[in-house]
DNA sequence: CACACCTGTGTCAACGTTGTCAACGTCGGA
DNA sequence: TCCGACGTTGACAACGTTGACACAGGTGTG
């Protein structure tokens, strides 16, 4: 086992080949004109002395760290392991690695993000809700230089590349299921206000109330904030009304996972009792049982577009500014008609 | 909206607050022997110029990035997101930051991985399995002076600070649990071979078999690599026998979930015709329905152990070499009597 | 044969920050 | 009054790499 001795740098291969250090910059780095001779040396060298590039010393000087930041709040929702997973699958091969910034309440601290990350010295970011919709750091980001793209924004969708689902129509969409099976009263979970999302989900949940003529219960809406905790407790809530909904719709699937345990606590059987849809398509709605009816985001897909758009602006290719995604209603095990009473 | 212009350097504070750049440093990075005043003045310009610093150029000079690895195989493991947040948490409120390096079959390209990890300019990293169990990658780290710690190395404890579980109990726990319940005819679904861990737990089920006075069934152990796919695939095998098992181990709970939808797909009930029990204690066990009957690895805490590990070696304080961490059988639902035949 | 141009190589100055060392006061004590 | 110690500050050289430029020699063109 060798010692921990200083790293050979590029002076020491040059040295060794009997070259200069720049003669060795070009061959590891692919340049044209050098003889296959030199190249040949250069490489020998650097193996042998087991040579490895700086890639912060590189950093400095090329003005380029290679390292692409992810911002987003709750570490442990499950969209953010497909958010990851589609950044890494668009990443591997490329010399970007991934830089993972999980911030607690984006919001209130927006001013220090954009510091944050700028000293971190971030070629670009992914910016997933809540700080996918924040102006400040949007152009705190712009005025540094650092390239972005956005996961799921419901504002401002023109000021930087965006890939967009339409929550709205997908709400209205999934609610109208869940009204057609005969439900009246349906309750709602939010999700945490800071995200546009919410409010977007809530739109369509009550366009669907109104085009069939039902009334939108506002005091059937629970606050939660898209993790399962918040899901148990808001639909611990719901369920102890006297006038108890026969369905409840999540703004995600954690949530409504939380619910669906609240449910089995109370020994209610999901469908059978009570009818319980999500959002997101997460992979715990397909592995929860009955696995729920949900909309599906291509949240992995968007994690892999908005990474492209980053790394095309860092290529100085034009990137692609809007994204619209396809959403896609999954109608699974969670819903069924109401109980007659 | 500002223009994206050249940031402020630690140069520019100096001009604008009448002082050196080295003036600018000290107040910076809190150094004494500064006036008041001064300090008050270089605050000031640093706050008017919106400056920052550079990462990269205080890394370059300190011989320090910062940047901490996490190396792990499968980015949609479950227990992938445990070891996330245990690094998170101990992380926040350092400087340091984290890269996650997802590496496809790391054993095969263990060579690359050593070089990968020191051009990427890291101080530290933490090894999951298979990496924390490859010698070669433990080797080469030493020898580029980075620093490392692992999870749940099954060989050469010694190496390298280690965090370990007991697999061979947890697994004989487990397995005579199974055994106590009455069930006879058991298979096995492995994790993957390149995991030591893999070796490990199937000889704790062996223990627990032979302490039984059970033979041990290598017909009835089928290969999987620990994704979920793999653990229904490798159900499906065990399953369609003339003398199908009236339980199942598997390695992990990933490959359990697999496995229960491949009982549900077949029309048997959990725990009624099958029982069936994981490994980890991940999330998605508590999830699912029936809940596993499982080992919980602290993975969580092995992360944030691993973590302030590598963290002392980097603060020149003695890291601690070894934690044991205790692990817990849980017994849930999953797991029954076998069916009267 | 002169000239432009290309190939192969080296020199040097950056990139932004911090460590080292020296210089300049000022103050207390001999 | 002089000396050493200390507090405060700056000059300068690193850190490892690459970009801009220079230069030597060869090759093709008019």
């Amino acid at each position: 086992m060798e010692k921990a001795r200083r790293r050979a740098t590029i002076i020491d291969v040059g040295r060794h080949a009997g070259v200069s250090a720049k003669t060795v910059s070009r061959v590891l780095n692919g340049e044209p004109h050098v003889s296959p001779a030199v190249q040949q040396r250069v490489r020998d060298a650097a193996a042998s002395l087991h040579y490895h590039p700086n890639m912060l010393a590189r950093a400095l000087v090329r003005q380029r760290s290679m390292l692409l930041g992810l911002v987003y709040e709750n570490p442990s929702a499950s969209y953010v392991v497909e958010l990851q997973r589609g950044m890494l699958t668009r990443l591997a091969d490329t010399p970007y690695r991934l830089v993972v910034f999980p911030i607690a309440s984006i919001i209130e601290r927006s001013g220090e993000v954009a510091g944050l990350l700028r000293s971190a010295g971030l070629d670009g970011v992914v910016l997933a809700p809540p700080a996918a919709d924040d102006l400040r750091i949007l152009n705190d980001l712009a005025s540094a230089g650092i390239a972005c793209a956005r996961i799921g924004p419901s504002r401002a969708i023109e000021l930087a590349p965006s890939n967009i689902v339409d929550d709205i129509t997908a709400a209205r969409e999934i609610a109208t299921h869940v009204i057609e099976l005969g439900h009246r009263t349906i309750g709602i979970i939010k999700g945490h206000a800071s995200h546009a999302a919410s409010e977007a989900r809530t739109m369509g949940y009550s366009q669907a109330f109104y085009a069939a003529g039902l009334p939108m219960r506002l005091d059937l809406v629970e606050q939660g904030d898209f993790t399962r905790e918040s899901g148990h407790a808001a639909a611990e809530r719901l369920l102890a009304r006297a006038e108890a909904p026969t369905a409840i719709l999540a703004q995600n699937d954690d949530m409504a996972v939380g619910a669906l345990l609240a449910a089995r606590e109370r020994g209610l059987t999901v469908p059978d009792d009570l009818t319980l849809v999500g959002f997101d398509d997460s992979e715990i709605s397909r592995i929860c049982w009955p696995p729920l009816t949900t909309v599906r985001q291509p949240v992995f897909e968007m994690a892999r577009e908005a990474t492209d758009m980053v790394i095309a602006q860092l290529e100085d290719r034009p990137p692609l500014l809007r994204h619209d995604h396809p959403h896609d209603l999954l109608i699974r095990a969670s819903t069924a008609a109401p109980p007659r009473s």
